[in-house]
DNA sequence: TTAAAAATTAGGGTTTTCCCTGTTTTTTTG
DNA sequence: CAAAAAAACAGGGAAAACCCTAATTTTTAA
């Protein structure tokens, strides 16, 4: 008898989480020890005497997303590995993720033979990064060589910022936006600015739309 | 030996697909005989020899979405029932699927007794309403009732403004928009001042999220 | 405790968006 | 065909968004 390779799910759709679990059990030598709907449900669930080997992680999830699960591993429990798994094939979100610390990072629609072979990459040799993961990576870096602007997407935002940012996903104005936040309109259109340089956008629509697309803000 | 009800389970997404799939075949008086990976894909494999029952169906999925299968479905194989799936509990998406001809709707979130349960009542009562649903379609009515301005998000959109709402969701200019739809700007305006009727909104970065959250674009 | 850096505020001008009202053209329908 | 409805187009004006440059205040750090 093989010993199995443990590994837990985190996701908060049930469905798909159980759904995705009862698939693993399937494989022969992989066997889910710990399903959680959240990070915060995940770490409280945690048992220090049967850790998981990897850990298979949505990035959008309530009270705890991906990234910030992702970091607690890194720094509480470094060997654990962390497949996320997401909808999105969003640059930004797979740079985040993996700058979090995910060792490798893989889509829902992915076919079960993907996830089989990112299981066994990680298990051998520590990382699995697909072709889509590899392309975006490298088009990130090289964005980064050839213009050192495009690092912004990953800069990150101060808290002015993004709660201007947030404000901006609405119907308020600049000028009611100044006012909800106790600044004036010039500091608002200094925000407006600089977040148009940090996220490479030049209208508002534009940076709604990578508030968005980027899970700033939700629908 | 019981006969077993066939399903259909038509995802984009592989791995919640198959995840679904082998959950529900579990259920020891259900089986999984079509899936695809969306609406044209599935009008393709429905074998009028073999139908299935119960279309459990994502919403959001590329070539041909869950309302235009649904719309299909209703005028080719009315007795189908179609069980809508989705991540958006989002009013207008549970109206308008159940307008296109759903008999139920769930979301991913959902757990499993609650899938077997709409299962179940699909089959003996020929539908699934569940509490989300009843609340969002009372409220709905609630509000075409006390303010008929309120349809407004389920009344169809010419094809010219469907256009222009995709395009606005960029940072195009309107005039840029008009050049591309070879119209006038005045035209353009009137499309906007039109939509901003019909989606209840007042500006563009409202029509804008309106759209992305309603899946008239994705991201 | 200063010098440097970052954040806030300002002035002022251009473009785009928004919102009226009304005319012309095209399409639909009795 | 003629009346009605829908679509396209227009003028013009106010508000909001956008985009410079630059001064002042606050924070950070040598």
């Amino acid at each position: 008898m093989l010993d199995k390779h443990n590994i837990a799910v985190v996701d908060d759709h049930t469905l798909f989480r159980k759904g995705l679990i009862s698939l693993i059990n399937v494989f022969p030598n992989f066997d889910v020890i710990l399903e959680a709907s959240n990070g915060k449900d995940f770490i409280q669930r945690l048992n220090p005497e049967q850790l998981p080997e990897i850990v298979l992680m949505d990035i959008s999830m309530p009270e705890m997303d991906g990234y910030a699960t992702c970091e607690w591993l890194k720094s509480h429990y470094p060997a654990i590995k962390v497949l996320a798994l997401s909808t999105m094939d969003a640059e930004t979100a797979i740079i985040k993720m993996i700058r979090s610390g995910a060792k490798g990072y893989i889509v829902k629609d992915a076919d079960l033979s993907e996830l089989k072979l990112a299981f066994s990459e990680l298990l051998s040799i520590g990382f699995f990064y697909n072709e889509l993961v590899s392309r975006k990576v490298i088009h990130s870096i090289g964005r980064i060589v050839e213009d050192n602007d495009a690092i912004s997407a990953l800069q990150k935002l101060s808290d002015n910022e993004l709660t201007f940012l947030r404000l901006s996903c609405s119907e308020k104005t600049y000028q009611e936006i100044a006012n909800e936040m106790f600044k004036s309109e010039k500091t608002i259109d200094g925000y407006r600015a600089e977040l148009f340089k940090k996220l490479n956008v030049s209208s508002r629509v534009g940076m709604v739309m990578y508030a968005i697309k980027n899970g700033f803000v939700q629908l």
